[in-house]
Formats: C-alpha cells, structure tokens, sequence
DNA sequence: GCCAACGTTGGC
DNA sequence: GCCAACGTTGGC
C-alpha cells in the first residue's frame, strides 16, 4: 500500500518532541478511541511520516517529525491492572487496544501554531484545522505534510547566517 | 479554568 | 434504536 501520512496529538503535560528525541523511539499506548484506534491497528505502516502535534499548550501546534516505526500491535497497557489506562474488557487474546511505535525525525525550531495552520492556504482541509476535531491520530495527506514540515522548518535565522 | 464539541453509556 | 446524561478533549 502507498505511503500514508499521519498527525499524532499529545499533551506536553505527558509527552513531548523533546522527550521522543531524547528517546528516539516510544510506544504510543494509551489509546482510548476507536476511530484512532483503528488507524493504527489497520492503516499505519512502518516508515509513514508522523506529524508530532501538541495539544493544550501554549500554543498547541506542530513540534516536529516523526516517524512510524512499528506498526500496530496490541496496546498491553489495557489489562494491566491499576495502570492509569486499563480497560477491563481488554485481554491479551482480545487485546481490544492498539498502538504503535514512532521515531524521532525532527524537531521544529519553533511549534507551528494552530493559528498558523488555520490561516495557511492548502490545509483548509485538514482535520486538525476544522472545529471541534478531537480526534488524536489522524490521517493527513502529503501536500499537507510537505506544508507543515515547510512551516516547521522555515525560521528566523541569526541575521549573520544570512549572505 | 471555562465551556463547546464530541464520544460513549445506558435506560427505556 | 432513540436520546439524555455523562465524561473527555482541547482551544481559548
């Protein structure tokens, strides 16, 4: 199947772009949506690029890069007892919960906010843009991949770096 | 911290 | 299967 491409949410509060550089790899467990969850059981693949987006913060936008580098596989933080996320319907032979590993790619030199997103013309569709989207992995196409990781990239440079 | 939007649960 | 109540998400 082609290559797909991804926007990942997460809050600064329990995971951020600079703890997955220090890790280069986490499992991104937790997981409580079956729309998401279905995203990663079926659709993620190895290698596809990952948006690495930050919600409820200041300002929640894009932080980095990431990218897919396990592909789903159940989430065994569902039925481990007392774990903030259990799920008693989850067991290990109806794991119920997935998840998948990412990778470190990049990190953004600043976040690209959300306002930034909303007001650049070729992500008017993206789902990240629109009202009350909630959802917390999601899929993006490569135009808007390609823009954002522009975005992200394009900063203000020392003013000595320039010629 | 507020609250609108959304997803899930459960009574009927 | 409807829908009100509830819990959660996430921008602001």
């Amino acid at each position: 199947m082609a290559q797909r491409y991804w926007l990942m949410k997460c809050e600064p509060s329990s995971y951020t772009i600079d703890d997955l550089e220090r890790d280069g790899v986490t499992s991104w467990e937790g997981v409580r949506n079956y729309q998401a969850r279905n995203f990663m059981r079926d659709d993620m693949r190895v290698g596809d690029p990952v948006l690495f987006y930050a919600s409820n913060a200041d300002p929640s936008g894009v932080t980095g890069l990431a990218r897919v580098s396990r592909a789903g596989y159940p989430d065994h933080s569902a039925w481990t007892k007392g774990h903030d996320y259990y799920d008693p319907a989850a067991r290990p032979a109806s794991p119920v919960w997935f998840m998948v590993d990412i990778a470190f790619v990049e990190r953004f030199p600043a976040v690209v906010p959300l306002e930034t997103l909303k007001a650049t013309k070729g992500l008017e569709a993206m789902m990240v843009t629109q009202k009350g989207s909630r959802l917390s992995v999601q899929p993006c196409t490569k135009a808007e991949y390609d823009i954002v990781a522009r975005l992200g990239r394009k900063v203000s440079r020392p003013r000595t770096a320039r010629r």
